[in-house]
DNA sequence: CATACTACGGAACAAATATTCCATACCAAG
DNA sequence: CTTGGTATGGAATATTTGTTCCGTAGTATG
């Protein structure tokens, strides 16, 4: 990504306008490819001579020169995807690590079961009752991932943690209804399973995520979900699971539309007034 | 494969010069797309009128059309590679999420320069240095993942967070060389942002993990990763995120061999001496 | 061999497109 | 409020590029 690199470069002393440009040539980079100063010029909503002012101040000669260059970088995208991989700048460690991950994603997409993935999202969107997201140590972060945006949608979502004593009696709390999901993987925490039971006792809906249908956790649990986990460094990679997370919160907002969209305006309001976003 | 059909269709009446022509619009269609009826002409060793009687043959109104015809096909082709590897398994709704977390992965990794890789994972494996981690509320959860895992590698690996107060004094502390990784996605936290100006003072080495080149995080970083997040749910989707941080530690467990088995180990020990994990 | 017809490419012409120049709007400093 | 400087887009200009026309060469047919 030639272009990219120079706008990446120049980013700083770019103006408004040409920022405006310079957005564009990254997101539509065919509209330079194919299009002409007047299109490019139209859809940043800039007049033609700023973007003939961004391409010299990328270091082209002038917008043709620029158009050529996004030209190779589009070339190179349409070869065909095995090749533009082997092709990708060497490091054949980023070409392992591209086909795990998809691997990854792929396999524990296509394993979970619709009827699963729809009773799932049924307990989640259930705002009479609580969410308890509860996780191995290796997977807590993602969890904690899952449960903010959970949160982000509805209430009553919490993460169990701290020491095994609190999360107990958090557990004990529990009312008949609520909803477990356990996330681990093998070799799995001991107080995991312990805690996992002793929710399975509160009458509680449990969801596992795990590594396989065999776990201790998916014997405990009323439904669960097979996560595909092949990583190359030692820990096992997340990427599948947080693919998984992330259909069952576009399934839990889908569900709940207009009481997230509440909360999510809520939250919107309130950032806004305080400036707490910023856009560039 | 628009153009291609009007060819086969009009293939037998095409004149010897015409059909020269038509082979090398198959077979070089970038040349139609990006370049002039001159270019097409050498290519073919024909003539320019000959290159616009083959497009009106065709059914063009001249190789002004042809040309948007092949751009349009072309357009198509540059889609997602994701996209086009529909197989037909899985429900429709999570076909969805598999393409997109694909592409998220894929666009993540080949667009992070092996370079900047490199110089990335050489700073996360210098033991004598602390490596900081700041993160958008949006991502604080796989911040969370890496920061946990790459601490089972490495000692002094720290997640900035809890207050605006407690980060910024522990950025004050800390000194130069020491790495700071800022990861945030547009609409960018405030906050954040000027965190990482004050580590900038500092003299820290930083590495943005952003979603733009033009993003205020890549101004201020000494390198940057962009990052790809498009997102079936209202939030991002930080798959891609999460699986560049898995080549980063592998990266740093590769690099770091013999302290991070020794590390690991001592856990393992642990482990096992209390039970705390189980096989099955 | 002659004639009629078709294919073909060079060059003139017309359209489009990039580039440059300049007046104006905007903003910050005094 | 004024002034100096910068950013910006419209319009004039220069260049490139598509299209059309026409003369020539090649080919088939009688």
């Amino acid at each position: 990504m030639e272009v990219a690199t120079r706008i990446s470069h120049s980013g700083a002393t770019l103006t408004k306008a040409e920022r405006r440009v310079a957005e564009v040539v990254l997101a539509q980079p065919q509209l330079v490819g194919f299009g002409t100063v007047a299109d490019l010029a139209d859809a940043s909503l800039a007049g033609a001579a700023t973007v003939v002012r961004l391409a010299t101040k990328l270091g082209y000669d002038g917008f043709t020169t620029l158009q050529a260059a996004v030209q190779r970088d589009l070339a190179q995208q349409l070869l065909p995807a095995a090749v533009r991989i082997r092709e990708s700048r060497g490091s054949a460690g980023v070409q392992n690590h591209i086909v795990r991950e998809i691997e990854n994603v792929q396999a524990t997409l296509l394993a979970a079961d619709p009827s699963v993935l729809q009773l799932a999202v049924q307990h989640l969107s259930d705002i009479d009752h609580a969410v308890l997201v509860l996780s191995g140590d290796a997977s807590a972060g993602v969890c904690q991932q899952f449960v903010s945006e959970l949160n982000a949608l509805r209430p009553h979502v919490e993460l169990l943690g701290g020491n095994e004593v609190s999360v107990t009696r958090r557990l004990s709390m529990s009312e008949q209804g609520d909803c477990l999901i356990v996330v681990d993987l093998s070799r799995y925490d001991r107080w995991v399973v312990e805690a996992a039971t002793h929710g399975r006792r509160r009458d509680a809906w449990i969801l596992a995520l795990t590594d396989s249908v065999l776990s201790p956790l998916s014997r405990l649990a009323d439904s669960s979900l097979v996560l595909t986990a092949g990583g190359v460094s030692p820990f096992d990679s997340h990427v599948g699971t947080l693919a998984l997370m992330n259909v069952l919160i576009a399934g839990v907002a889908g569900s709940l539309r207009s009481l997230a969209t509440q909360r999510l305006d809520l939250a919107e309001e309130a950032w806004n007034e305080r400036a707490q976003l910023i856009e560039r």
